[in-house]
Order: C-alpha cells, then structure tokens, then sequence
DNA sequence: TCCAACATGTAACATGTTACATGATTCA
DNA sequence: TGAATCATGTAACATGTTACATGTTGGA
C-alpha cells in the first residue's frame, strides 16, 4: 500500500501532476521510493475513486489536459491512519548480490565487469544526491528548517551510496586477488 | 524474475526443500533477496514444470512428505542465460523513509518512537550477521575459501546496517533537538 | 532531423501478499 | 498446555512490469 501513501505525502505538499509526481520518483525520492509512471496514474485514478484526492482539470489546447490532484480530507484522515501505524522493516533485494554470491558459475572478469557498471551507477546517484544537498547548503535558514525532514532522509542516501562504494571498492580488489 | 534465479542459485549449492529454502531467506541470504514460503512453493511448481527442477519425493510416515529439489541441466542452461545478462540497479523501497520525509504530519515523539523501533530491528539484524561473520571466521582456510563470495555479500550487510544505525542515531538526535 | 521533455493512458502479464488450511513433534 | 518447528499448500486479492499508443514543442 506504500505507493499510495507515498503519493499522499508528497500531494500534501504540493497539488501535482501524474507527470509531476513521477519525475520526483527520479529525483531525491526516488531514494527511498518509486514507481513507474504507469503504476501512477493507476493509483491515482484508484485514490481518486476513493475520495481521497480531487482531481482538477486545465485544458491544454497543444497537448493532453493537465489532471492536477490534490489530497481531500478523507486522502488526510487516510494518511493519518498510516502514519499512526509502524510500518514494516524495510526488505532490500538486490538481484546483483544474488549474482555475487552465486558468482562461481560466471567467470571472473564477467563478474568484476558487471560490478564496475554497479559502481559506475551509484557514483552518477551519489553526485544527484549530493548536488541536491548542496541545493539545500544555498536555502536560507528558514527554507532549510522547512525542509530538515527531507533533508534528514537525503543524508541516508547518501551516507548509503558513500558506503555502498567502498565496499565494492573493496569487493572488486578481493575479486582480482 | 530473480526469486527463481535466487532459487536456481541455492539449490545450485545444494538440493533442497521448500521449508529449507524459505528458511534461508530468513537468515544470511534474506539480506539481499526474500520470499514468503507460499510464494516460494508456487515459484518451485512452476520451475518443475518448466523442467528447471526436479523433484525428488522423501515419504515419511508423520509429516507431509518432503519434496528434495535439484537443478537440470535446462535449470542450469537458465541460470546461466541470466547470469550473462547484466542485473538491473536495485531499487530501495523504504516505507520508514516516506513517513520520516512527511514527518511533519506526525508527532515528533510519535516520530521518535517508531525510528526507536527500527533502531531496535536494525540493532537485531546486525547482531545476525555479525554471529554468521563469526562462524565464517572459524572456518578452516579451505573453508573460508569456497565461502569467500558469500562472505563479501554479508559484508555489505554488515556495513549496510552499521551505516544505518549511525544515520539512525544522527537523525534521533536531530528529531530531539 | 532527431532526440528529450511534456502529458496521458490501456492491456496483458508477472509477481507478491494475506488469509486460510492441516497436523505431528519437541521443548519450556 | 501452549508455542515453536517441521512441512506442505490453495485461493483471493494487491501490486508492479512491459509492451503498446498518441502527439506537440524546443533544443542540438
């Protein structure tokens, strides 16, 4: 259910798009959380039907009318009865570990050549991540108390991609020892 | 597609039940990859009539009878198709993260006791890991030897949780100030 | 002239979750 | 006597992925 929770927090913040929403997912939210842009306008049209969010319309006459959604108050009471509720430890799945750990049945130099590429993608998500907060180093004081939550979970992403990088630093000279 | 690949990859090590496998997810290999043992039954059925496996049935006169499987040839065909083929970046999905990023519409304390909550979790699970690094260690060299790519997929576990809990503590501070 | 960004979706398929179902053994 | 472990599943439901579909604008 987490998708449209998700999608409640950040229409709380601002009334969005489809489109909108889905390219945060490729942004700093897209840390911790994510979905096709498919899967979102799913959900949204299913919230909708549950009267949790009011969709409002602005025609555009070049390209498809704009669906501009914004949480109602049984969208808020919903996000209330999730947020009072734990949620569940998260589960990772990472399916190049799988191959990692099975890595006796590819040749060497095929699996240090797969894990360069891993490396190569996480150094691209850490530069994001770090020029996002150093977007949030330019606000104001009063803009960045606004933001410290966000802000608090852009650290885990970043401390997460620093050490994911070390230890396929480490990983890949064990690899070629 | 990577819960049979996981599949293919442990019962490559070791012909096994269900119940086994389910169980190893619940221990060193659940870092990385996980499944709930229906999901793991149905996958086994539908990789037997794939002819990925084979079923070898154990009766036994008390229990339900125990199901051994191995991989075929075609299983290991399979397995090597998708090891040649390099694995998509994993996707973090944190539903802690989406609540803490919208923490503004909670309590701080609720806030605080929930992180507490995982911190506890968290706190669980490193101690898992770091019993089986220690049996790890007691191996003999051989030993350690063919556990050695195992081995590097707990280290980042370890590292993994150590560097959330480190953030956990920052953040909890934070939250209190 | 081609590619990326804008803006929305449908349909078919694959995967995963939750609730329910059974029943013996062993340890506290 | 009650819970955990062993051992297997079915059925209903929820969620997510992939392929397909449409069409404009602005920049390299």
């Amino acid at each position: 259910m987490s998708l449209k929770h998700s999608l409640l927090v950040l229409l709380a913040d601002n009334p969005a798009t489809g489109y909108d929403l889905s390219q945060q997912f490729k942004g700093s939210v897209g840390f911790f959380w994510n979905a096709s842009h498919q899967q979102v306008y799913k959900e949204l049209k299913q919230m909708t039907e549950a009267g949790w969010l009011a969709c409002d319309t602005q025609a555009q006459t070049e390209r498809p009318d704009k669906k501009i959604y914004s949480v109602t108050q049984a969208g808020q009471a919903a996000l209330q009865a999730w947020l009072s509720q734990a949620a569940k430890p998260h589960k990772y799945k990472d399916a190049f570990l799988i191959k990692l750990y099975g890595g006796r049945h590819i040749p060497r130099p095929a699996l240090v050549k797969e894990l360069d590429e891993h490396i190569a993608h996480h150094k691209k998500t850490l530069h994001k991540l770090l020029e996002i907060e150093s977007e949030y180093h330019a606000l104001s004081h009063s803009q960045q108390k606004k933001f410290e939550l966000p802000y608090l979970t852009l650290k885990l992403g970043i401390s997460n991609e620093r050490n994911w990088l070390d230890w396929a630093q480490e990983t890949r000279e064990a690899l070629n020892a």
